[in-house]
DNA sequence: ATGAAAGCGCTAACAG
DNA sequence: CTGTTAGCGCTTTCAT
């Protein structure tokens, strides 16, 4: 069934039907109820490529995904904050495209999705703190969101992001009002954007209380299990160890606690952990014996929420002005086991 | 550009640059090399939704994520997948079309999805025992792939999966080898498909040596940590505990572990742990001191090519009889700490 | 080996 | 308010 038809039997042209169906005002109503009912009737739906090509809107969205070794994909985040963009797309009528590509081609794949004209626009994911991305779309003039920020762009864009500086503040700062003095920092990658961010809010709360920044205390790298474990184990074997772990992930804070227990220690009575999750889960906080989270996989899907709507919007008003949404982190103290606090 | 433009700048027509640059055999090679040169050379892409209208090929695979409560998409398992998927459909020219649809509204989604002509066909994830989508799709037409298969159906399609009831069966094996008599089972969701086969391998084990199946080992259902824990503080508290812990998720297993020493119990003297590890991380078989991994990340990327590669196969060649594979999972016993081992 | 012309299904000026 | 006429950029008969 495509408009032709649908117009035949109606005795229409496909142009009064066409305006009927998109909303147009100048068909009379009761002509506009025909013909929504025969296209109900007949289950018609335009041809999307139809539309596409007449429109030159391609009407979706596009997410490229550097799959180098595995990070990033591999993330919890990455899945919630789909499911969040994808939710708006769904509503709007854009489609979500994904775009896997091997890291050192990244280039080249967003060049193709702009002369091939697949996509509207892009959503950005993980920046790095110096993120070449950046400078590519403003070459290409496509519009573009991005989920987090980068600290070593001056390029005036959107994003959205959570507030990870102050999260890691808050919980260092935590940390400190319990009476810990070594506290370590498990983090992410360095150079991914939102691991600075945590490192500058762990730093800024020790240096608000006059307090040396140890870097032997800081760890950097993928946020696996085995990582919290062996910076634990590592540590715990100095002759000033830390009295408390802040992680970065979960996962990190789990593999801590295996290596809290291996040296023989016992959390909550030798050493601490407080984790940053968002994942879902649960860690038990050992000095107050209660679990800590400082974010969400709610609040994830929210900002995919955010960022497809900011971009949606970009595209369809041709505004371009940059738009910001911070987030501040949950910070949950006293929960027991259970579901996650949803914000 | 444009094939037109690109074409007068050739002093040919579009008709011959098409030609040549879609490979057809009727163009002399050196005007064939002369266009391509000069494609190369003004970056020219032909525009997807044109050649998508012409040849009535959407150039397009679609997944449709139900979005019910939260699984599914949760899993980790979902990003690899679609990694390998991903990969598979950029060399083959195919865009992957996510979409995010409220559990309820699946139906409609899939009917949109042909009627719009948007996708080729669709990939199917996490089948449950009873799957509607196969009916909805076979009255449609579109050609699909599984990645799982769905047992109570007699519909004949194609699919790739893990053979998890194997792999339970031999884990199972495993644990009654070591001389465990009372083994738990930490399942996922029961009515999804993959649960039943795991399931059903571990009681194959167990009935192969006539011992009976206890249902209140039998734990089904999200695999988070909490379920883990929960399920571990329960049965440990019974006057006839389990001694060994067979789960299917490793956050479930760490929740396991997060149980067992609550209890006050030692991990490799009390109590033991096997996981199914679709993730990344580390688990210590408490009888061995040494983890068990039955299937990893690696592999699940596999599945994913392999079904991706299916279906495009299936596209392109029109052929539509139904084509499985059944990948066997990976048993690892004895790897130290460190990264998961790649097959 | 190359080109002219028609058409994929829709939208959007431009009439009336 | 409705219809006619051109395209959107490409592929694909059908000629030559």
């Amino acid at each position: 069934m495509n408009l032709k038809t649908l117009a035949l039997e109606l005795g229409l042209s496909p142009t009064t039907v066409s305006r009927a169906l998109n909303g147009y005002p100048e068909v009379s109503e009761a002509t506009r109820r025909r013909v929504r009912e025969a296209a109900e009737a007949a289950n018609y739906h335009p041809n999307t490529q139809a539309k596409r090509l007449a429109t030159g809107r391609a009407m979706a969205i596009g997410h490229i995904i550097p799959i180098s070794d595995r990070h990033e994909i591999v993330n919890p985040v990455f899945a919630d904050f789909i499911a969040g963009a994808g939710e708006v797309y769904a509503r709007a009528g854009y489609d979500m495209v994904m775009t896997i590509v091997p890291d050192d081609s990244e280039a080249r794949a967003y060049a193709e999705l702009r002369s091939k004209g697949n996509v509207d626009g892009v959503l950005i994911h993980a920046p790095k703190v110096e993120d070449h991305r950046i400078a590519m779309l403003d070459t290409l003039g496509m519009p573009y969101v991005l989920h987090g920020r980068v600290s070593g762009s001056d390029s005036a864009f959107s994003w959205v992001d959570v507030n990870n500086k102050r999260a890691f503040e808050r919980a260092t700062n935590f940390l400190l009002d319990l009476g810990h003095r070594r506290i370590a920092l498990i983090n992410g990658i360095g150079e991914m954007d939102f691991a600075r961010r945590r490192r500058r809010g762990y730093e800024a709360a020790l240096k608000a209380r006059d307090m040396a920044i140890d870097p032997a205390l800081i760890v950097e790298g993928e946020m696996t299990e085995a990582q919290g474990h062996d910076a634990a184990r590592e540590m715990l074997r100095w002759p000033d160890p830390p009295t408390a772990f802040l992680t970065a992930s979960l996962l990190s804070a789990m593999g801590a606690r295996r290596g809290i227990e291996e040296a023989g220690l016992v959390m909550g009575r030798d050493v601490s952990i407080v984790t940053h999750d968002d994942e879902l889960g649960y860690l038990k906080n050992g000095t107050a014996e209660e679990p800590i989270f400082t974010a969400t996989r709610s609040s994830v899907r929210e900002a995919g929420r955010r960022c497809a709507a900011l971009l949606i919007e970009q595209i369809e008003s041709g505004d371009r002005s940059p738009r910001h949404e911070l987030m501040e982190a949950v910070l949950v103290v006293g929960q027991s086991t259970g579901p996650v606090p949803t914000q």
